[in-house]
RNA sequence: GGCGGGGUAGCUCAGAUGGUUAGAGCGUUGGAUUCAUAACCCAAAGGUCGGCAGUUCGAUUCUGCUCCCCGCUACCA
């Protein structure tokens, strides 16, 4: 491996349209911190650097609806995002944004290079435009009927009713959202990047880094494997950075142009050396991510730098999987989630909890699980048992024994040897571990310290040698306080907090890395300030209140979601009298190959047997519907689906949750009779 | 359907470029102990490493097929 001078560590930047979760924290914040933390200790040359991303569609679509500006939108979260990062001890030395006048001149000469250098394909498209806006409209500015499932009210991107995925153009009757207005189709140039020329570099790139996590590798090599398109770099938009060209009013930067150099933009806020943590050969960069940041730190930020020359690549980009909560995907538009700012009015001064909690189940190598359970137990039985109640004893022993004086070493118990052994494996251990984004085993490595500690306590028994021989039951107190110490040091980068508490006990003042197992660290007849107890119990209720509060955001969220679809245009009687509407019975039904939502029913319609293609397959076994008494159109034209006939459409009711649920005649009736 | 990730002890997860008894934490059971937040310490039980087949002297680790879960994507209601 090359020897590197320095680190430049980036977290991802986070979208500034909503407040943060623990899911934002253990994907990339909390490894990051870490690993900062842990190269400080180290006396490493380390900068970490981190901000929010405020460009882009999703936040001039929130402003509008909340009836702010953007501006006023993005001030507001990225002040409570810093301030819940600053209190959960994120230790960014430069949180930044990109609405900062820096970001945008470094941004806008960044694209100039590219500009000059002829390193961008130029291309006209066509878009639609708010003519009484007067502006082009992205995907999501624009609604209009499901060409799919009929409804109203799908974006020009996606069908929320359906889950179809949509381009603009698609959309039958399309309005647009800033106007009401019927949008037209207008000519538009746009700035691409051809990733395609990229490709040989970039794959190049990826295979000199066979060490990176099968995760990030397995997606980006499927991704190279598809081939590498242009992408547009500029958008059609009036929130972001202005493209720096004469005759582009209306156009800005594409947010993952800007984004990603907004690491750039912000180091050059932390230090004049900005360029050195960004260019030079012994810099190392290293991009902590959640998993669907993947391809932009890996093809698309890595090409922009090819394209523009100087800048060096990213060395590791550790990806974290998601963090599922109780089981289900953490969902912000759902509310199923454990905000920080509500965490920390729970559980004040618990910032290390968390921390410990998220860490020791990080999802470093596939999707983890929390549960408010385990955080309890991860509470309870390890910080409170092991850790908390180690300190408690070395520091109450010596509380009750020696005044609160660190008491002498002299004669010795016979296990030290083995303990100073035990110990000074432990750093070295906990280097490689966090030197390889191991943070799970780093963290279990650094509380054995207070395994091994309460485990020498036992074996030695103090309390019992203190009455013949109290100088020996003085050293084994030594030892432990000094074990004490190295698991503060250990610590520091999971807990900070903690840790923090315990140097002030034991004032200790420079921590350096390698006092892990210096057995003099705390000189003897230094006083003591016992810190009181770490940890406290959480008990059951308290947990409890918490799985009601997840509940019952759900339950809410699911009355919220039966907003009732509104009514559709008048129709007059010809029109419904064109339906056909009917009563059959499912004689046949079998799973369509290749498909995971069709079911295909043969349909007795009293006459003859019919067959049609359902969508219901994810909500019932064929079997099971077999015999079923159904409503269905009987003179829709038959459209092919997967290569079969569809000859008519089943009716269904469509719950709150989703769920599908038959069309049936409360009483027998006989195949084929009509319904009015 | 395509691509990617994953299926290992009751739970949450490690691990093996193929090789003697497959690991950790929690949980469970038994023991010991009382300095300590009924915490700590010791010990034990518990796994045919998703299924089938192949390569091999030998596979849980490699190959093929297959089933299940997650994500992206396609098709589709």
């Amino acid at each position: 491996m090359a020897e590197f001078s320095r680190t430049t560590v980036t977290a991802a930047l986070i979208y500034a349209n909503g407040p943060i979760h623990i899911g934002h924290l253990a994907g990339c914040y909390l490894p990051a911190d870490i690993y900062v933390r842990f190269l400080r200790l180290q006396k490493k040359d380390v900068i970490f650097v981190s901000g929010t991303d405020e460009h882009g569609v999703p936040i001039t679509i929130k402003a509008q609806k909340e009836g702010k500006t953007p501006q006023e939108v993005v001030d507001y979260y990225y002040k409570e995002i810093k301030s819940s990062f600053d209190q959960f001890g994120i230790s960014f030395d430069i949180y930044g944004r990109t609405s900062d006048p820096v970001h945008h001149k470094i941004s806008q000469d960044f694209f100039l290079k590219l500009y000059e250098e002829g390193k961008f394909v130029e291309e006209t498209t066509m878009q639609y435009f708010d003519e009484s806006a007067n502006q082009f409209l992205a995907d999501r500015y624009i609604v209009g009927d499901c060409p799919s499932c009929k409804q109203p009210g799908a974006y020009g991107d996606q069908c929320e009713k359906c889950g179809t995925t949509l381009s603009p153009n698609e959309l039958v009757n399309p309005k647009s959202m800033l106007s009401g207005a019927s949008p037209v189709l207008k000519p538009t140039k746009n700035w691409f990047l051809p990733l395609d020329q990229w490709q040989p570099a970039l794959t190049e790139y990826i295979h000199s880094h066979p060490e990176w996590k099968p995760n990030v590798l397995g997606q980006v090599k499927s991704w190279l494997q598809d081939g590498l398109k242009p992408r547009a770099m500029t958008r059609d938009l009036n929130w972001g950075v202005p493209i720096p060209l004469l005759g582009t009013e209306g156009k800005v930067l594409y947010v993952w142009f800007d984004a990603p150099i907004g690491y750039v933009s912000m180091t050059s806020q932390l230090t004049p050396d900005w360029e050195t943590y960004w260019k030079a050969k012994d810099s190392r960069i290293v991009h902590f991510i959640g998993k669907d940041n993947i391809v932009f730190h890996c093809l698309i930020f890595p090409a922009m730098c090819l394209a523009h020359g100087g800048y060096q690549l990213a060395d590791q980009v550790p990806a974290n999987e998601f963090m599922n909560l109780e089981g289900e995907k953490i969902s912000t538009s759902r509310n199923w989630a454990v905000w920080l700012h509500e965490y920390l009015v729970d559980f004040p001064g618990k910032q290390d909890v968390l921390r410990y909690a998220l860490t020791a189940s990080s999802p470093e190598t596939k999707d983890a699980d929390f549960t408010w359970a385990d955080f309890q137990t991860k509470n309870n039985s390890e910080l409170v048992a092991i850790l908390g109640n180690f300190v408690n004893r070395a520091f109450v022993l010596i509380d009750k024994n020696f005044e609160s004086k660190v008491p002498v070493k002299a004669e010795e118990t016979g296990l030290e040897d083995e303990l100073r052994k035990a110990l000074v494996e432990i750093p070295a251990k906990l280097d490689a571990a966090l030197a390889n984004y191991k943070f799970r085993d780093a963290l279990v490595l650094a509380m054995e310290v207070a395994r091994i500690g309460n485990k020498y306590l036992a074996e030695a028994e103090p309390w019992k040698i203190i009455k013949e021989n109290p100088a020996k039951a003085g050293t084994v107190l030594n030892y432990a306080i000094q074990l004490v110490a190295h698991a503060s040091i250990a610590l520091e980068p999971f807990i900070p907090f903690t840790a923090e508490r315990l140097r002030k006990a034991l004032g200790l003042e420079d921590c350096s890395w390698l006092e892990i197992a210096n057995f003099d660290l705390i000189p003897a007849g230094k006083t003591l300030q016992n810190p009181g107890l770490l940890f406290e119990k959480i008990e059951d209720d308290v947990i409890q209140k918490q799985i009601d509060k997840l509940a019952q955001s759900k339950s809410s969220m699911e009355l919220a979601k039966k907003e009732i679809a509104p009514i559709k245009e008048t129709i007059e009687f010809d029109d419904f009298a064109k339906m056909d509407i009917r009563v059959g019975q499912i004689v046949e039904a079998s799973k369509m190959e290749k498909s995971k939502k069709l079911l295909k029913l043969t349909v007795d319609d009293g006459i003859r047997t019919r067959t049609i293609l359902s969508g219901i397959a994810e909500f019932f076994e064929p079997e099971a519907i077999v015999g079923k008494k159904i409503s269905f159109l009987a003179n829709l034209a038959p459209r092919k689906m997967m290569g079969i006939d569809s000859e008519g459409m089943i009716l269904m009711a469509e719950d709150a949750d989703g769920s599908l649920a038959f069309m049936q005649p409360s009483k027998e009736v006989w195949n084929g009779a009509t319904i009015r």
